[in-house]
This record gives structure tokens, C-alpha cells and sequence, in this order.
RNA sequence: GGAAAGGUGGCAGAGUGGUUGAAUGCGGCAGUCUCGAAAACUGUUGUCCGGUUUACCGGAUCGGGGGUUCGAAUCCCCCCCUUUCCGCCA
């Protein structure tokens, strides 16, 4: 969340940075509820040091055998002005609190000013040795070729579950399970992230250190029973790692790897880029996440770009990386770079992984903070990138290795994960 | 699910309702000693908020929230969590 005196003393910019980024002008408001916080804090401290200055004479008092009802008498007024003057301020910062958390990140400076998508910019483009956007046979959807070899099957995912939670069956569970290992042993081995497994439910309050609560409770899954959250990613687990902690400056960066289930209700996106894997209520995602120090987290952040696109290279998928425009950038983010795999079928880009600068937005509500060399402490900035989610990558993977024939040719560096080189 | 114990500073661990932000130990930092290091000794060492603005003052803070009281780490109530034992179980 943003912080109550940058917004004091930078109230234009944060202005323009919330028109920029489609959000709620909320400046004015804040600085209206800052201004009677402070006041109703200078009122009940001074009431409270009297109080203690008074308290700490009592004990001579009585020993020097003096009356002392008066001043209870006294006192006990003042102990009642404070609770009044507390239940105000209360109520005053509950308020601002609220705002404040339902405000999102301001973007970055080195990010293009733009409404909609429209306005993302493409940065790069990689296609593989010998790819061309058309191909000289029918080539098939991903659930067409699920269906033609048996490896994915929705109807029976539905059967069990409901529309959105995808059944991979033989091949496509061993290649699914495959992409998986191949992802996680990239990173540990080439990228320098440390492994973690993380649980899958995670309590309210991990949800709101990384943001995920309050804005975007409607699209969470909720067990009520125990107050736990099926996690939409392993970021809120992986980067509540470090909730309420302080880390040494000499461990930053910190980067961790990780692969979990993602579970999204998805409310209100019936419809839309809803058929097979293109939007799921469960899907399996590799996620990177890292804490760093503000001087070079950007620079992390082209890193860990290029550690998401290392896998692509290494798979031969084609891909193009997008700079997202300040309307499109998520509720968190500072900066975000989209990753988007081609579909033959489709015949466009889809959308594969999403790699984030947080700066301290998140490190400010899960209370993340480093140590610095002069001894202050200081917010990190967090990052995370999906390194990949497999469901849109498993949608340009068959559809781009499909033969004339409808086989399926397993990626040469999957084949030693797979045991098998084709499928069909 | 049943029973019991317990949650105090970076960690361990005291704490009688009244100068207790909190003994003590460890750790951290600085200094003395040393060619240097270790050991020893000395000093120092939480965080957040408000005001002032290098150093100063004030407030809050002993799992969370209420209550009793002039005054709560300490007493009462509710909640959360941890540990141990029993039961169940992948």
C-alpha cells in the first residue's frame, strides 16, 4: 500500500499516477483523514503524558501518607476523555487504512501512460529456427488434439469438478508433470533460485500482505469452515515467507522458486477466452519470487525476464514480451512485463507468464523490511514472475508441435523427463 | 475431536498491580588489551507513531481484542496460535 507521508508530500504526483493507472483519486480524502489523525493524536498524547506523569507520583504520594482521592477523581476524568478521543482516532485510521489498502500501486516512471492494452508496448519477439506464422496443413486446437490422444480431457474434468478444471490423462499428465520438473530444475540449476514447496491454503492475512485482499476477494476461492484461501498463485505463500521479518542485507537478493496449483473463481469472465486451458479455475504454475533492495530491483526484474524466457528458448516455443501500459498494470505492480507464447490455432498470443516490481507496496503491508549497512531499516522491494504457468504453455506446446499427421513431438529437452519423444 | 501446559525484546528466559521498555544469559555493535585474532573486561544495543529536526521531547508496544483500576506484562472475559498426551488417520 502507499505510503500516508509520500502521499502528504507528493500529493500531485500521486494524482496523476492514479489517473494513470485508472484508479480512484483518493488523495484528497487522505490528506483530509491525515490531518485529523495527527490532530486527534497530538490531543490524546498530550492527555497521556499527563496521565503517566501524574501516575508515576502516586506511589510517593501514598508513602508520604498524602490524600489521594482528589487526584483519582481527577484522573479518572482524563482516562475518560482519552477513550473518547481514542475511539476518534480509531475510527479515523480504520478509514484511511481502508482507502489505503484498497488504493493500488503507482507505476513506475519507465512505464508507457496508456489506457487500455491497446497501449502495451512489445519489446521483443523470439521465434525458433525455421518457425513461420502459417502452416501448410490444418493444424489443430490443443483440445482437439487432447481429445484425438486421449492426454486431456475436459468433459470428465467437468464430471468430477465443474467447467475450468482440466483432466490430463497418460501422456498429457507425464508431459504436464514433466514441464514441471524441467521448469524447477532450470531455475535451481542455471538461474540461481533456491527451491521451496509451499502450501496451497493459506490464511487472510498472507491475502492481504501480498494484495490479493480486499480488491480482488470476489475472484478467490474460500473455505469458510477454516478461514483458509486456496492460493491463486504460490506467490502469496512464497512471498509471506518473509511476512513481519527482517532479513540481512548481505542475503538480498533473495530468490526462491517455486511450483504450486492455482485456483481462481475467475467471477465474472464466462465467456470471454473461456474454452479448454485458455481460462481455468485450476492450473499448475511455476512462480519466481524475489526480495531485493530498492537500488537494483529493476535490474532484477530484466533478470528475471530473462530467466522466464530462457525456458521458452530452451522448449523452442515462440514468444513476444510485453511492457504493460499504466492502465493495464496489475493492482500491485510497478512495473510488469507479460510473456505471451504463440497459438497456432488461435492464431494470436496468450498470455503465459507475468513478471512484477512490487517495489515496497507489498513489503509495506506484509511488514518486510532489511537491515541496512547504517543500521536502518528499510522496506524491500518484491518481485515476482511465473516461470511458467503450464496450462497457456501446454496450448502453444501441442498446437506448435504438431505434426502434418496430428502427432505430437515432445520438446527434445522434455524427452529425458517424458521417457517417450512423441505422442500419437 | 478430548485433556493439559504455555505464548514476554534477534534468541533463551525472569517478572511482587505502582519510575518495568522490562532482571539475567546468549547474540549484535563499539572500545580496551593484541603485530593480528581469540579469550577477558568495559560500554552499548528493540520497533512503530507524533512533534522537533543529526543529537531532543512525547506516546504506544510483553499473541490479538475487550474489561476491572487513578494505574495492568501482572487480575477477569473472549479469540488466535504453539507444545505435550490421548483418540482418529494419509
Amino acid at each position: 500500500m502507499l505510503d500516508v507521508k509520500f502521499i502528504r508530500e507528493n500529493p500531485e504526483l500521486v494524482k496523476q499516477g492514479l489517473l494513470n493507472k485508472n484508479a480512484k483519486d483518493i488523495v484528497d480524502e487522505v490528506l483530509e483523514l491525515d490531518e485529523q489523525r495527527r490532530s486527534f493524536i497530538a490531543k490524546t498524547e498530550d492527555l497521556k503524558a499527563k496521565k503517566n506523569q501524574v501516575s508515576s507520583q502516586i506511589p510517593q504520594m501514598k508513602k508520604a501518607g498524602q490524600d489521594t482521592t482528589g487526584v483519582f477523581a481527577e484522573m479518572k476524568r482524563v482516562g475518560d476523555e482519552i477513550a473518547l478521543l481514542d475511539g476518534q482516532l480509531r475510527d479515523v485510521e480504520d478509514k484511511l487504512d481502508n482507502i489505503l489498502r484498497s488504493t493500488p500501486n503507482l507505476a513506475h516512471s519507465s512505464v508507457p501512460v496508456g489506457a487500455t492494452a491497446e497501449q502495451n508496448v512489445e519489446v521483443r519477439q523470439w521465434l525458433p529456427e525455421g518457425f513461420s506464422f502459417t502452416n501448410d496443413f490444418k493444424v489443430l486446437d490443443h483440445i482437439e488434439l487432447g481429445k484425438k490422444h486421449s492426454i486431456l480431457d475436459f468433459e470428465r474434468g467437468t464430471k468430477i469438478s465443474g467447467s475450468g478444471f482440466p483432466l490430463y490423462m497418460g501422456k498429457g499428465a507425464t508431459l504436464e508433470r514433466s514441464l514441471i520438473n524441467f521448469m524447477l530444475d532450470s531455475h535451481l540449476n542455471d538461474h540461481g533460485y533456491s527451491e521451496i514447496f509451499p502450501p496451497v491454503l493459506v490464511n487472510r492475512e498472507s491475502m492481504k500482505g501480498t494484495g490479493q485482499i480486499p480488491k480482488m476477494e470476489e475472484d478467490m476461492y474460500f473455505i469458510e469452515k477454516d478461514g483458509l484461501y486456496p492460493v491463486p498463485t504460490a506467490e502469496v505463500p512464497i512471498t509471506n515467507i518473509h511476512r513481519d521479518e527482517i532479513l540481512a542485507e548481505k542475503d538480498l537478493p533473495i530468490k526462491y522458486v517455486g511450483y504450486s496449483p492455482c485456483f481462481r473463481r475467475e467471477a465474472g469472465s464466462y465467456g470471454k477466452d473461456s474454452k479448454g486451458f485458455l481460462r481455468v479455475h485450476q492450473f499448475n504454475k511455476v512462480e519466481m519470487v524475489k526480495f531485493a533492495k530498492p537500488d537494483n530491483s529493476y535490474d532484477e526484474l530484466e533478470a528475471m525476464v530473462k530467466d522466464a524466457e530462457d525456458i521458452l528458448k530452451a522448449l523452442k516455443i515462440p514468444y513476444r514480451i510485453l511492457l504493460l501500459c499504466t492502465g493495464d498494470l496489475s493492482f500491485s505492480a510497478a512495473k510488469c512485463y507479460d510473456i505471451e507464447t504463440w497459438s497456432p490455432a488461435e492464431n494470436k498470443w496468450l498470455e503465459a507468464s507475468s513478471c512484477s516490481n512490487f517495489e515496497n507496496f507489498q513489503a509495506r503491508r506484509a511488514n518486510i523490511r532489511y537491515r541496512k549497512e547504517d543500521k536502518k531499516l528499510e522496506f524491500v522491494h518484491t518481485l515476482n514472475g511465473s516461470g511458467l504457468a503450464t496450462s497457456r504453455l501446454m496450448v502453444s506446446l501441442l498446437e506448435n508441435y504438431q505434426t502434418p499427421e496430428g502427432k505430437i513431438i515432445v520438446p527434445k529437452v522434455l524427452q529425458k523427463y517424458t521417457g517417450f519423444d512423441v505422442i500419437g
